[in-house]
DNA sequence: ACGGATTATACG
DNA sequence: TCGTATAAT
C-alpha cells in the first residue's frame, strides 16, 4: 500500500508537530482546574464508564491507557478526572476539538508549507524559512539562541549530563557543521519558536520532530513527550533505524509489519537492509517493495502538501451488541441524525472555506440474524451529493436500502446494523474569480428592487423554472469560521427569505431558471447537482428590513460584503433545449459543467449537469 | 461483539 | 470510477 515517491535532491527541512494528549488539553483549557491532574477524555459514559480516547501524562503514570474503559481507569487511578466528549443528537460531537485543531493550524501555517495531517498533527516544510535564517542570521554568528531550542533533543547527542543544554546550544551553533545540519539547526530554532507561539496563543503544548523528510520527522516527534522536540541529523539515521522495531514505523504498524516479522523474520528496520529491492518487490509488489527498501535507508520523498483543511467530512456511530439496529425505522432515525450533522458541517465548510463536496457515501456494518455467521460485508454506496439536510437524509436512506438489498442477496433472513456512517468527499474550492453566469442570479441580500445586472445586457431566461424548495440557503456566514460556534450557528439554517427573493428576482426576469425533473428513480442515479451562488459583495441592500422577516436570528442577509454571501441552489436537471437559447458565452460555460455520465437519468438522453466545480476543469 | 469516530491512501 | 482494504490517531 505505501508507495515511494521520487526524491527531491535538495535537502529539505521538515517538521512534524503533534499536540500532546490533545483532547485532554482542550478540556483543560476549558476547565483549568484539570491542569496538572490525572485526566482522561471519555465518550459514552453509560457502559463501563465509557471508552478513553485521550489520557493526560499525569494519568499515564498510573498506567492508564487509551483503550481502557472508564471503570478500569478509575481502578488503577482512583483520582482520575473523566471528562466526557460533548454529545449532540445522541452521538459524540467532536467539533470543539476540530476547531481547537484549526487554531493551531492557523498559527503553524504562517511559516512555510503546512499540511494538516490529522485533527492534532501537522507537517511543515520549513526549507525556505531555514535557508533564510541561515543566510540572514545564522545561529553560529548569533549571540543568543532561542531558549526553547536549546532544550531540543538531538539524536545521537549524548544528553544525560547537566551540561546538556550547553551541548545542544553548541550543536545548533556549530560553525563546522555541514550544510544539512545547519539547515536542521535553523529548523529546530524555528520550530521551537512556533511551539512557544502556539503555547502562548492557544495554551496548548505540542511535541515535534525535525528532520530531512516526513517519515523521520514523524518518527521522532513522539519520541520525547510531552512538550519537547527532537532533531534527526542525517548522520544519526543509520544507527537509529538499525535498532528500531519495524512495527514502530508509520505504515508498518499493521499487517504489513507483521508480515515482515512473520514471513521474513525482520524485527528491526536494520534487518530490512539484508534484502535487495528486487527481493522485497517479489514479496510485496513493486511499489511497496521499493518503498520498503527506501524506508530502511531513511529515504522518503513524500512532499508536504499545502493543505490546511480536511479532504472529507464524515459522521458515524456504532451500535454494539444489543444496541444493533434491526428495523428500517431505527436505521432511518439514526441516519437522519448523522446526516443532520454532516449537512451542518459541509454547509459550514461552504460558508467558511468556500468549498463544496461532491460525493455522499454511506458505510455500514451488518450481521445476519441467526444462521451461519456470514462474513459478508455490507457494501458501501455512494452518489452525487446534494446540499440540504433533507436531501442528504433522503439520499442516504436510499443508499442504505440499496446496500441492504445487495447484502441479503436472495434470501432475507433478519439483519442487524452494528455501525453506520455518512461521508462527504471530493471537496473542491469554489473558483474565486468572476463567475459569469452567477451574476444573473441574485443573492439573499439583493432585494428585487436592487438589480445587479444591467437589464439591457441580461438575456431573457424565462424558459427556466426555479423550484423554490430547491433553494437551500446557507446559514449566516458572519463569523463562526472558526467552527467554535458551528453547531449554534448552523442550527438556524432554514430560511425562507431566499426563495422569496428568488421568486421576486424571477419576476424581474433577471435570474437563471432551471428545469426540474421528478424525483423518480434513484437507482438509476439521477445526476443531480448543485450550483454555488455568491454575490461577490457588490450592492448593499436593505438588510435590516429583510432580516426582520424570517424569525430566526442569526440570518445574515445584509452586509458583510467582504465575505460575500454564499448559498446553494440545487438543480435536478437542465433542459438541453433551453440551453441553446442562451448567449453563446453562457452556453459554453454551461457546457463546461456538463459531463457525460454512464448512469445518466432516463430522461433526455445526453448529459446532465453534474457539477459546476468539475475536478477535470481547471 | 468493535475501544469509537474520523481521516487518509493504495489497489483492483 | 467506484468499492474495498489497510492504517493511524
Amino acid at each position: 500500500m505505501p508507495v515511494a515517491r521520487p526524491e527531491p535532491q535538495e535537502p529539505r527541512v521538515i517538521a512534524h508537530l503533534d499536540l500532546d494528549c490533545f483532547y485532554v488539553q482542550v478540556e483543560q483549557r476549558r476547565n483549568p482546574a484539570l491542569r496538572g491532574q490525572p485526566t482522561a477524555v471519555v465518550q459514552y459514559n453509560d457502559w463501563k464508564g465509557g471508552g478513553l480516547i485521550a489520557v493526560s501524562y499525569e494519568a499515564r503514570k498510573f498506567g492508564v491507557k487509551r483503550s481502557m474503559r472508564g471503570d478500569e481507569a478509575k481502578h488503577v487511578c482512583p483520582g482520575i478526572n473523566l471528562v466526557q466528549v460533548p454529545v449532540s443528537r445522541d452521538k459524540a460531537d467532536l467539533n470543539v476539538y476540530r476547531s481547537a485543531g484549526s487554531e493551531v493550524v492557523a498559527i503553524l501555517s504562517t511559516k512555510g508549507k503546512c499540511e494538516r495531517a490529522s485533527i492534532d498533527e501537522v507537517y511543515l516544510d520549513l526549507t525556505d524559512a531555514a535557508k533564510e535564517m541561515l543566510s540572514e542570521s545564522p545561529p553560529e554568528s548569533s549571540e543568543f539562541i532561542f531558549e526553547e531550542a536549546t532544550k531540543s533533543n538531538i539524536l545521537d547527542l549524548t544528553s544525560d549530563a547537566s551540561d546538556r543544554e550547553e551541548n545542544v546550544k553548541a550543536w545548533l551553533c556549530r560553525a563546522d557543521a555541514d550544510y544539512q545540519d545547519k539547515l536542521l539547526a535553523c529548523g529546530a530554532i524555528i520550530v521551537a519558536q512556533l511551539r512557544v507561539k502556539v503555547l502562548e496563543e492557544t495554551q496548548f503544548t505540542c511535541s515535534a520532530g525535525i528532520a530531512h523528510n516526513k517519515m523521520l520527522a514523524k518518527l521522532v516527534s513522539g519520541m520525547h513527550k510531552p512538550a519537547q522536540q527532537t532533531v534527526v541529523p542525517s548522520s544519526s539515521v543509520q544507527d537509529f533505524l538499525a535498532s528500531l522495531p519495524v512495527k514502530k514505523m508509520k505504515q508498518l504498524g499493521g499487517k504489513l509489519g507483521s508480515s515482515l516479522q512473520d514471513d521474513l523474520g525482520v524485527e528491526t528496520v536494520g534487518d530490512l537492509l539484508g534484502f535487495t529491492e528486487e527481493k522485497l518487490q517479489e514479496y510485496y509488489g513493486v511499489n511497496t517493495g521499493t518503498w520498503l527498501w527506501k524506508t530502511a535507508r531513511g529515504i522518503s520523498g513524500e512532499e508536504v502538501e499545502d493543505r490546511l483543511l480536511p479532504k472529507s467530512h464524515g459522521c458515524g456511530k456504532t451500535f454494539p451488541g444489543p444496541k444493533a439496529l434491526k428495523t428500517n425505522t431505527a436505521v432511518k432515525s439514526w441516519l437522519d441524525k448523522l446526516c443532520e450533522e454532516l449537512s451542518e458541517r459541509i454547509q459550514s465548510d461552504l460558508n467558511c472555506n468556500k468549498r463544496v463536496a461532491q460525493t455522499l457515501t454511506l458505510h455500514a456494518r451488518a450481521s445476519k440474524e441467526n444462521e451461519c455467521n456470514s462474513v459478508k460485508k455490507f457494501p458501501s454506496k455512494s452518489c452525487p451529493l446534494r446540499y440540504g439536510t433533507g436531501k442528504i437524509q433522503e439520499d442516504a436512506m436510499k443508499l442504505f436500502e440499496s446496500g441492504l438489498h445487495d447484502f441479503w442477496g436472495y434470501r432475507n433472513t433478519g439483519w442487524s446494523i452494528t455501525s453506520l456512517s455518512v461521508t462527504a468527499s471530493k471537496i473542491f474550492d469554489i473558483p474565486s474569480g468572476t463567475n459569469s453566469i452567477l451574476r444573473y442570479i441574485k443573492g439573499p441580500s439583493s432585494g428585487a428592487s436592487s438589480t445587479i445586472v444591467d437589464p439591457s445586457s441580461t438575456p431573457d431566461l424565462t424558459p427556466f423554472v426555479v423550484h423554490e424548495e430547491q433553494c437551500q440557503p446557507s446559514s449566516s456566514i458572519k463569523e463562526d469560521c472558526d467552527n467554535s460556534s458551528l453547531a449554534k450557528q448552523c442550527g438556524a439554517t432554514e430560511e425562507k427569505g431566499v426563495s422569496k427573493k428568488l421568486s421576486k428576482a424571477q419576476e424581474s426576469g433577471s435570474i437563471l431558471k432551471f428545469l426540474s425533473q421528478s424525483q423518480s428513480a434513484f437507482h438509476e442515479k439521477r445526476n443531480f447537482d448543485g450550483l454555488i451562488c455568491s454575490n461577490q459583495g457588490h450592492e448593499s441592500s436593505s438588510g435590516a428590513s429583510e432580516a426582520g422577516q424570517h424569525g430566526k436570528t442569526n440570518i445574515n442577509t445584509a452586509g458583510d460584503h467582504s465575505a460575500g454571501n454564499t448559498w446553494m441552489l440545487n438543480v435536478e436537471d437542465i433542459d438541453p433545449d433551453v440551453v441553446g437559447e442562451l448567449p453563446l458565452e453562457i452556453q459554453r460555460e454551461i457546457q463546461g459543467w456538463i459531463r457525460p455520465s454512464k448512469h445518466a437519468s432516463t430522461k433526455k438522453r445526453g448529459s446532465t449537469i453534474s457539477s459546476y466545480f468539475s475536478p477535470s476543469r481547471r
